[in-house]
DNA sequence: TGATTTTTACCAAGCGCTTGCTTGCTGAAA
DNA sequence: TTTCAGCAAGCAAGCGCTTGGTAAAAATCA
């Protein structure tokens, strides 16, 4: 029997999958293995996924992913650039939308905002990025460093107004590192625990409750 | 992974546990190595330490730390049933301390000691507990989980005793997380990043901000 | 336009290395 | 004589990554 009638009857044709001119996709394939590999790495952690993994995820064999990235660290760090990248444009989408809004409602869209970007739909990156990030390089980390500056720094202007309106008591540099570190913790336990015996909260609860933890009501202003 | 490791994490020394003369340091290098690998787990990570750094860390060939530990994933069980172990016994001796006090009062005590946990002399436990949790198996994740559940419930009477107050204006359990949140974060970047051009926070100043921020001023009670 | 070359996007195989762990053994203590 | 607490050596498996090759698409040339 001769190989081609071998490949014909027991695997897909070797070749690439024929294309049409039209849905030529530019990328196609390094986007899907960004996608898989950032699922594999929230849910098993960097270390305990291997490249195989990430590879027949998407139907390569072991050594193709090589082609699209230089090395397994550097597909980690495309994860966490490409996630950054997504969530600083997402949250300046969201501080345009609530520009003269009073700063606690800019507060509570930033909040929720930044739960839909750990916990919503395509949620993978970042938690990646949070949780994964001593396995790359210090020069990459200091890359991204400089994003998270971006992102998180975004969030002064409106916790100076309302420390300056007395609703919010702490330090503004403390709180800030407070605050991100609450929200941030919830990839550890939302949809993970729930709360006994009721329905799991939805993300707009959850950003009503963080913002009556952080908020004290108008007249704290007294003080 | 064979049955042996999941049924049994410890290897323990056949025949009886003998206690002979005063100053035999029985268990003294056992302790030795899971002070070693709390320390190597906590600053490279569980994955990024092998068996080998730890072996050498407290002077022994590669093999020898299997003669103490059945496997290295015991290892890490071992540090952080340890850690868990100590934590809760170091909390309740606050909470007698401080069981006349008012409720804020009992929070700052919880709190201030809480930091002491994640960040004080002797703090790599907790954190390799934190952040290493899902390179357990599922039946010692819920060990942890009841002692996890023991250390943090006990901050409930406190938290409702604020709510009622209507100093703690979010709901209970959801403040807890959060809460646990914002301070088990501070793993994060606490003595990593510091305030620019500032000494850094002492933890009993850490304990005031976390306490301004989470804790509304009495006058919120009016609402 | 058709023929030819170059580039793209992989596959199949496997190499070298590290890892967790095992085994046989041994000097000292009990 | 038995037990303890390791040492010295090494094994099997899995890992990241490399290499040589190739069908198909794209680009270039006649």
């Amino acid at each position: 029997m001769s190989e081609r009638q071998l490949a014909d009857g027991l695997r897909r044709p070797r070749g690439r999958p024929r294309k049409t001119a039209l849905e030529r996709d530019d990328g196609n394939r390094r986007r899907a293995l960004l996608r898989a590999a950032a699922r594999l790495f929230q849910r098993q952690g960097f270390d305990a996924t291997s490249t195989r993994d990430i590879a027949s995820a998407v139907g390569m064999q072991s050594g193709s992913p090589f082609y699209h990235f230089a090395s397994k660290q550097a597909l980690l760090f495309a994860v966490m650039e490409q996630g950054m990248h997504d969530a600083i444009a997402q949250q300046a989408r969201v501080i345009e939308r609530v520009r003269d809004a009073s700063a606690t409602e800019q507060l509570h869209a930033l909040v929720r905002n930044h739960f839909n970007v750990l916990l919503g739909p395509r949620s993978d990156f970042i938690p990646v990025m949070l949780y994964e990030i001593r396995s790359i390089s210090p020069a990459q980390r200091r890359l991204l460093a400089a994003m998270t500056l971006a992102y998180e720094s975004a969030w002064d202007p409106v916790l100076h107004r309302l420390h300056d309106q007395g609703r919010l008591r702490a330090d503004v540099r403390v709180a800030r590192l407070l605050i991100f570190g609450a929200l941030n913790w919830s990839v550890q336990w939302y949809s993970a625990r729930r709360p006994a015996g009721r329905a799991r909260l939805t993300l707009d609860e959850l950003a009503d409750e963080a913002l009556q933890l952080f908020i004290a009501p108008e007249c704290a202003m007294e003080n």
